[in-house]
RNA sequence: GCCGGAGUGGCGGAAUUGGCAGACGCACAGGACUUAAAAUCCUGCGGGAUUUAACCCCCGUACCGGUUCGAGCCCGGUCUCCGGCACCA
């Protein structure tokens, strides 16, 4: 037997299924279809990390498990390119980010290429090839052609280091998501999607999804619903409008906040008395950023709008109306009815400025906290609403408010619409001009499409906020497609998120110039079967894929209503210190010398192997020999294999049991114990001393999945026919998965004591008789008196004994 | 603070979902082979008590209590860790 070479094994099998198209998803539309999906990466600079092999064996496994199982299968590969450490890179080293993106993405292809995973490289994508932004770009018209993209003036999450505004998602505990720079807020104006528009259809498409639960109630909380009532308060010369979820508590509203940013206060400016006060107070909350705003002492602050009045609308009591940025201008109305005896904050508040408490719902002590239960409460102090409980409180009052014209119930998101404005260089141009004489922004003609990046001499962003691109002129200033009038174009690029909204649509099509993809097949990869993908995208690029996708489904562009039918999420490997991999820790494993020096094999086996697939694992380099040392050893069964092409009699329940294991474990992305069971398999055949031909061949088999490259070494050395690859998995034998005779436990007291071979199926009597005659049982039963006896059969006997 | 998830040997982790806790791998120890080492193969490996040896016995799945013939798994309470959200009215 020639010894076992990883490097040459692996070159060579690599290049076979290159020139055989060994992936190539076939168009033949009547053959059942598989659809498989891993997150395409961002090509950063830096190389493959081994976290990115994790997702991919374990989809790859699924992916050349389904062709053997016969599917059509689809598993593509692409680039997410567009971003910035690209943009940043070319400027410090002067060189265009295309050029960038060429090299890094030829580096990630040649390393993925030699962990020889599936993929259908003719269905590559690239999100900065001018041929795909040309639709991320028509989407975009389509968006904004229905109202759904708009600009507007905002204060933005605005990056003083990247010098570049953020979604809310990127913001990450007040924080720039990417550089760790506490973000400030600026005024801009800026390209909005309209996802809100679709809050509510993106939670009710979660309920037949085969979403890991996690997903699910994440995106759910960030969607973050809420039930309520909008109410009316007279107030000044004005009507302000409140939003509350606790509508029942209205008898209790003895006071009202604004946000500093409500545009009331500027109208009442003449009837504010103190409005110098309140100027200062505005431009203190106004300078706090968001990360003081979270970081910083909850400590209530706020000033009372002097000369204006409130009056509660139930009670006709008259309250003061106060500014704090306890209330926020995004969400509600931005102004709140304060209840202090039962909504914590205004509990504090009220203690703080010596505001009254006035006790609505009895069940406990509002002088002490707030007393916000709803479940128990009876109403008091309430007029009309005394005695009910608090849910019929609440819909009595609704009512009343609806009769009385001053209030109806609501329904509000947390949920904000998503900036969709990058002041960068290296994102998708958007594709409108700005014309004064059409008044407004003009969407260019979509047969123009796509809208190219302009050659600039400079990428960099400058510190008042414009794109790099403003400073083009000659490309800035243009005609209007309708009138033709002199008009400027959008300077602003997409994030990179437009890219990765709609790419998995692409793939089913790569090529095609007609459309984004052809109705025919969209019609039949639709939707993807299993997206794997990291957690970190439950709130971005899931829920912005998702609600891209429900909009072309509701203009009849795609086939189905959500994209992905089933989600599920791997764990981050650490390193082997059991701190996250990073370079100033000095703990980053790099995969190319894995490959190196243990093999593609050994490297994909361990990843699978490490540990429970969605959890956090530490990386072990002697882990990693473990599974070298498997992989040899299967190797060494050459010697051993014997003629027969039956299964031994004595390991045919092995077989089908391991069998069966495999198959299901790795559907079910349980791969590290599914793993063990071919670990288990091959010390039989080494305690046996010898494999069959025909265990070989489908112990091979079940391998090959995972360790894709010495299993076809094998099959074809020990002349199976065909490639492994594309051989048919093998099926088990359910009868043959259990013993006729089986082992079983007998406890006396819980406790066990003895283990007893009888017929798996054997019934209670002859059960119970054979653990009597057992000799320990018997012995330990002896004078005692049986109160009870438990048989679950082909599990446990249990003798309850004194 | 709120919402999720978890806590099992020296380590990574198993446990048919209420039925012999610790599969499989790593590390470690002993043995075989070798002049020797590595590699490889075999054996052992939760803790304790006891023993010439085997059997046997006690304890053990973060902690306290409960349900059950039987609990790592279910219920009540406590602690710790991880993830998400966080002044959302």
């Amino acid at each position: 037997m020639n010894t076992y070479n990883h490097i040459a094994i692996e070159k060579k099998w690599q290049k076979i299924w290159d020139d055989e198209r060994a992936f190539h998803a076939e168009i033949d539309y009547s053959k059942p279809k598989f659809y498989g999906l891993i997150e395409f990466p961002y090509p950063s600079g830096q190389g493959l990390h081994v976290g990115h092999p994790r997702p991919y064996t374990a989809m790859d496994i699924i992916a050349r498990k389904r062709r053997m199982q016969g599917y059509n299968v689809l598993f593509p590969m692409g680039w997410d390119a567009f971003g910035l450490p690209t943009e940043n890179y070319a400027i410090k080293n002067k060189i265009h980010p295309a050029e960038v993106t060429k090299n890094n993405v030829a580096h990630f292809k040649a390393q993925l290429k030699s962990l020889g995973f599936s993929f259908d490289w003719e269905r590559e994508v690239n999100t900065t090839d001018p041929g795909y932004y040309k639709w991320t770009q028509w989407i975009f018209l389509q968006l904004f052609k229905k109202g759904l993209a708009y600009k507007k003036e905002i204060a933005v999450n605005w990056c003083p280091s990247c010098k570049v505004g953020l979604a809310n998602e990127e913001v990450v505990d007040g924080c720039c998501e990417r550089c760790g720079t506490p973000v400030e807020h600026r005024l801009k104006t800026q390209w909005m999607l309209r996802i809100t528009e679709y809050a509510q259809k993106l939670i009710d498409g979660l309920d037949g999804l085969d979403f890991i639960d996690r997903v699910k109630t994440q995106q759910i909380n960030w969607i973050g619903r809420s039930e309520g009532a909008e109410v009316d308060f007279k107030a000044g010369d004005k009507t302000l409008t409140v939003y509350t979820t606790r509508p029942d508590t209205l008898f209790g509203a003895t006071y009202m906040v604004m946000s500093p940013e409500h545009p009331y206060i500027d109208e009442w400016k003449d009837q504010i008395s103190n409005f110098q006060e309140v100027e200062a107070y505005r431009a203190f909350a106004r300078s706090k950023s968001d990360f003081e705003r979270t970081e910083l002492a909850k400590e209530k602050t706020g000033v009372c709008l002097e000369g204006i009045k409130a009056i509660n609308p139930v009670t006709g009591t008259d309250i003061p109306i106060w500014i704090s940025d306890y209330v926020l201008m995004s969400y509600g109305t931005g102004a709140i009815m304060a209840v202090p005896a039962h909504d914590t904050r205004d509990w504090e508040f009220a203690k703080k400025f010596s505001l009254p408490i006035i006790e609505v719902v009895a069940g406990g002590n509002v002088q002490e906290e707030a007393f916000t239960d709803i479940q128990t409460g009876t109403m008091v102090n309430s007029g009309f609403l005394n005695g009910l409980r608090v849910e019929e409180a609440k819909k009595a009052i609704i009512a009343y408010l609806s009769e009385k014209n001053i209030g109806h119930a609501k329904v509000n998101y947390k949920l904000r619409d998503w900036v969709f404005s990058r002041q960068r260089y290296w994102g998708e141009p958007i594709p409108v001009v700005y014309c004064e004489h059409c008044g407004g922004y003009v969407p260019l003609p979509e047969d123009s499409l796509p809208l190219l990046l302009p050659e600039v001499e400079s990428y960099e962003p400058s510190d008042d906020g414009e794109s790099p691109l403003a400073k083009m002129t000659d490309w800035v200033n243009t005609t209007c497609p309708v009138c033709g009038s002199p008009a400027t174009r959008e300077t602003d690029t997409m994030p990179q998120w437009a890219g990765s909204s709609w790419y998995f649509l692409r793939y089913m099509d790569p090529k095609n110039d007609k459309a984004f993809a052809s109705k025919e097949a969209m019609d039949y990869w639709s939707p993807v079967d299993w997206y794997n993908g990291g957690m970190e995208h439950t709130t971005l690029h899931l829920l912005y894929s998702r609600f891209w996708h429900k909009f072309l489904y509701d203009q009849g562009l795609v086939p189905t209503p959500e994209p992905y039918q089933k989600r599920t999420s791997h764990g981050m490997i650490l390193g082997e210190d059991g701190q996250k991999m990073s370079k100033s820790r000095g703990n980053v494993v790099n995969p190319d010398e894995v490959v190196a020096d243990y093999g593609a094999d050994t490297m994909r086996l361990y990843e699978m192997f490490i540990g429970d697939f969605a959890s956090t694992a530490p990386w072990s380099t002697q882990g990693v020999k473990g599974c070298r040392r498997f992989v040899e050893r299967v190797w060494k069964l050459q010697d051993m294999m014997t003629d027969s092409d039956q299964f031994s009699p004595d390991l045919e329940i092995s077989m089908n049991r391991t069998i069966k294991k495999v198959s299901l474990d790795f559907e079910a992305m349980k791969f590290n114990t599914g793993i063990a069971a071919l670990m288990a398999l091959l010390n039989e055949f080494y305690a046996k001393g010898s494999i069959t031909r025909a265990e070989m061949k489908v112990f091979l088999q079940m391998i090959n999945p995972a360790a894709p490259h010495f299993t076809e070494e094998m099959w074809e050395t020990l002349g199976f026919e065909g490639r492994i690859y594309k051989s048919v998995w093998p099926e088990w034998d359910e009868a043959k998965t259990v013993d006729a005779s089986v082992e079983i436990a007998v406890q006396i007291m819980g406790k066990p004591r003895s283990v007893i071979r009888i017929a798996r199926d054997a019934d209670q009597e002859t059960a119970l008789a054979a653990a009597k005659a057992d000799a320990k049982i018997a012995k330990l039963l002896e004078g005692k008196k049986i109160l009870k006896e438990i048989y679950v059969p082909g599990r446990i006997i249990n003798i309850v004994a004194k």
